[in-house]
DNA sequence: GGCTCCATGTAAGGAGTTACATGATTCA
DNA sequence: TGAATCATGTAACTCCTTACATGGAGCC
């Protein structure tokens, strides 16, 4: 489809399918309160976004009955249902990559560091820190019912992915401490 | 301190720190050969931030003797140094966040789908694409030498990120196919 | 002489952010 | 009546991107 559609304008549009009729404000909360946060909501985005869909076609403006204040109540198109579900199920080749992580950056530079025993204590810290919100996301994640809905499954994504991350830092700490052992060994 | 210095701009720092003497053309090619890219090392990004740096006194540049070309050779300073284990020793508390994927993030979405088998095609179809590119990944690791050593800990982070979000897929489609007996069963 | 790589830089634009500005509604 | 929340919108800015522009060095 000729222009380029970003992410964000996507997960606007699917969040205005999935709670139509809403508000651009409802959209900002959906943002602002996600838990594992991939764009702030704020104002000078969510509504630029909104009059490029409304001007696509993908969503429209119903007038409310009797009620003359400002809120709009945005519904999506059928133009927009089909783009949703195009956005949902495509799947681009930069989107299957490991996502950035700022951890595993600074763990790249370990390197600069002096000693092992600095590495160690950066593992063990970055160990620390990830455990914190690992407990706060579970709390989150354990009051939903567990099963497919999507809230369910997009919170133990990323539970499992911190989860991850704690294993690969037990690893590194490892072998940090192997080669400290050597290194002790040696000397 | 004072002003707040970007993810770029330290990782810049701390990979002319590693390379030093280096040039911005070989920061550039960093960044734009790295296997799990942050940024894309264009010139656009990298010369203006070269010249950050320099301004901040954090890098400075060395003449090279009898040589005229225009190529810069780049060296930390002390406060560069400082900067750069100050940074890499810091963890911010968004950097132990959970990072945004955009497979978790169609997953999130997945209730827009007509289907649980339409559900269930996705998260395969997300599984195949995963494991193309931790395959491709995964060579790229297995050329490094396995220890301590920062690019061999970073790749094996990425791998495990990789291979955590197979194993969510996994369980993503037990519950779909569970939900889908459980209807058949009932209807 | 032309091709490729090395090397530096600027200009314009995209896509978000924060901060600002405004006003209605609700509730203590 | 005053504060919090609901609600919309603009302005300025940040930080990165692509595209453009330039030129030297090595090589066939």
């Amino acid at each position: 489809m000729g222009i380029a559609i970003t992410e964000l304008e996507n997960c606007t549009l699917a969040t205005i399918r999935r709670d139509q009729p809403c508000s651009a404000y409802e959209v900002r909360q959906v943002f602002a309160r996600s838990s594992t946060p991939n764009w702030s909501g704020s104002t000078g985005a969510i509504y630029p976004v909104i009059k490029r869909l409304l001007g696509r076609g993908l969503i429209r403006v119903e007038p409310q009955a009797g009620d003359r204040r400002a809120r709009q109540n945005l519904t999506v198109t059928d133009e927009g249902e089909q783009a949703v579900r195009a956005w949902v199920t495509t799947i681009e080749p930069w989107a299957s990559h490991a996502t950035p992580d700022p951890i595993r950056t600074r763990v790249s530079y370990l390197g600069q560091l002096a000693s092992n025993a600095q590495r160690i204590a950066f593992v063990k810290h970055a160990y620390a820190a990830t455990e914190r919100t690992l407990k706060d996301l579970r709390h989150e994640v354990d009051a939903l019912k567990a099963g497919p809905s999507p809230e369910f499954l997009a919170g133990l994504g990323a539970l499992r992915q911190l989860e991850a991350r704690l294993v690969w830092l037990r690893e590194a700490a490892s072998l940090y401490e192997a080669a400290e052992d050597s290194n002790g060994a040696a000397s």
